[in-house]
DNA sequence: GATAAACTATATAGAGTTGGTAGAGATATG
DNA sequence: CATATCTCTACCAACTCTATATAGTTTATC
């Protein structure tokens, strides 16, 4: 489970409509220029989100996205497999996707597949288990380490 | 981390290697036609196996590939990495290829590095517990659910 | 020492994926 | 209706993955 730039861009956009949901849509230009991500790609990237529902959007002049559902109800494993696939390093050992591998003589005795799924559960049971309002808070947890104020001058930018 | 054909033509060929270990060389021409891998691709796997140590071979008539290490010496982490490079999904979450992510602004205080990290922890725990002999000892005991005769007509091939 | 078996090395090629861009279209607002 | 903004389709360059080709080099054996 390669991590690929497009799922990064779409935590970091996430991450910041978190924080941005209860103060109107963001622009696609305004997220792109504040994180630094290509805009046009960007815009691939939130229609997507738009289009699975974690995302809504607004269009016109003032329109933007916003996130559609409250951060505690949107895992990382769901933002991980719609851009990224199934969990599950093999098709063979994916609970939602599950396919044979091309080659296999026989599902059900392959001792690799066992293995996966060990690997595949591992990986399930921590990105289930955390949401966006997960990660911004650890976030939040790293630059302020506890409570000292003088720490945040070296975080900048 | 998906897992290459690479990786899983290579597993298939040192869990047969771990068998016949005792019994000398295999040739790749065997080796290919026994598990229907393509020969030539399988040649590059086994150079690869064997510059990394993991294989030894012997050139001219009556050569072939053997398994220069005890079975249970070979943990899959080590084949994984070999071929599909490090376990984690992001490179600044790896152990032992650490890189930042490209446009990373801190590596320090990212959230998702810490989730990613945990990610990579999980995998390498199993993949680094596991050895070509518990790979092999597991396609046994599969195929053997309790040491019934009768369920092996079910398993040819 | 000729021969054939077998590994070694480098180059190449096609398919698919990834990251990214372009531009026209749809829609909401004022 | 002018403008801001999202939506959609097409496209493209670079890279990776799987696999093959070709030309060696080494070794056992007769």
């Amino acid at each position: 489970m390669k991590l690929s730039q497009k799922t990064k861009y779409a935590l970091r956009a996430l991450q910041v409509l978190a924080r941005e949901r209860e103060r109107g849509p963001v622009q696609i230009a305004t997220l792109a220029e504040r994180e630094d991500m290509p805009r046009k790609f960007l815009e691939h990237i939130l229609l997507e989100l738009n289009n699975h529902g974690i995302l809504q959007s607004k269009r016109g002049k003032g329109g933007g996205y916003q996130l559609r559902k409250r951060p505690e109800d949107v895992r990382l494993s769901e933002v991980v497999r719609l851009f990224d696939g199934p969990l599950a390093p093999t098709p063979c050992a994916s609970e939602r996707a599950f396919r044979p591998c091309e080659d296999c003589k026989d599902v059900d005795t392959c001792a690799l597949r066992g293995v996966m799924r060990e690997v595949r559960d591992a990986t399930a049971r921590i990105l289930d288990n955390l949401t966006l309002a997960d990660l911004n808070q650890r976030a939040d947890a790293a630059v302020l380490p506890s409570g000292t104020a003088a720490r945040r001058a070296t975080v900048g930018r």
